[in-house]
DNA sequence: TTGATATATGAACAACTGTTCATATATTCA
DNA sequence: TGAATATATGAACAGTTGTTCATATATCAA
């Protein structure tokens, strides 16, 4: 084992940066319950056309969204398995988190 | 559930946001093997003592990670059980990625 | 105390990221 | 074909991030 490789190290921290977005992560946590077309999403998450489509690009490209036509709509999808298992591990970290700091206030 | 509470969105973005860099993914993935001073990480990393500094500092604020005094050393750890399998998970998600690379090359 | 070693911090800066606006492309329908 | 709708893309810009250099703080040993 010893230390990690460094194109490892790299490729990990670009897989987690895609998650470190919150427009993103409203995006995948919609996904997340059911696919949708961008208008749909657009209209959901109050965020603007353009940003969507540009965000969407990112998870497109780095395999975690995928998309088939529909007409003149667009349905994404998510494309992993991982996915929706990371975003729970996240937001359980954060539950903890939070429960122990409400704690503290207690003292 | 519907839509995604906006503060999670934002919390848990800032949470991945934390992974998203080569330098904390290194010092992680060092930690998960063993608790380590902050000297042995520059050696061991071959990371510039103020870089790792300011980002064992990120680590710190964000409880990832622990750390105790020991004389004139520092000494840190992972803070959080989450964090290996995390760590885990996204090279799981990489290394699946890149078996799929491979095999596409051969078509 | 003084010097040596270990770690932390602040300021400055270059590089990167996400959003917006304008516009392009694609599809359907009349 | 032309208009309407849906989505994508490029350029510009502001805000953020990580590194470096210089320096501060902390601990130990003489």
């Amino acid at each position: 084992m010893a230390v990690i490789n460094e194109d490892l190290a790299y490729d990990l921290g670009d897989f987690f940066k895609i998650f470190g977005d919150p427009t993103r992560i409203k995006i995948l946590y919609t996904l997340l319950q059911r696919e949708m077309c961008v208008s749909d999403l657009v209209a959901e998450l109050n965020i603007n056309q353009s940003a969507l489509s540009h965000q969407l690009r990112i998870l497109r490209q780095n395999d975690i969204v995928k998309f088939r036509r529909d007409g003149k709509s667009v349905i994404y999808s998510l494309d992993d398995e991982h996915v929706g298992i990371l975003l729970r591990n996240g937001i359980e970290h954060i539950s903890h988190k939070n429960a122990y700091d409400s704690e503290e206030e207690h003292k």
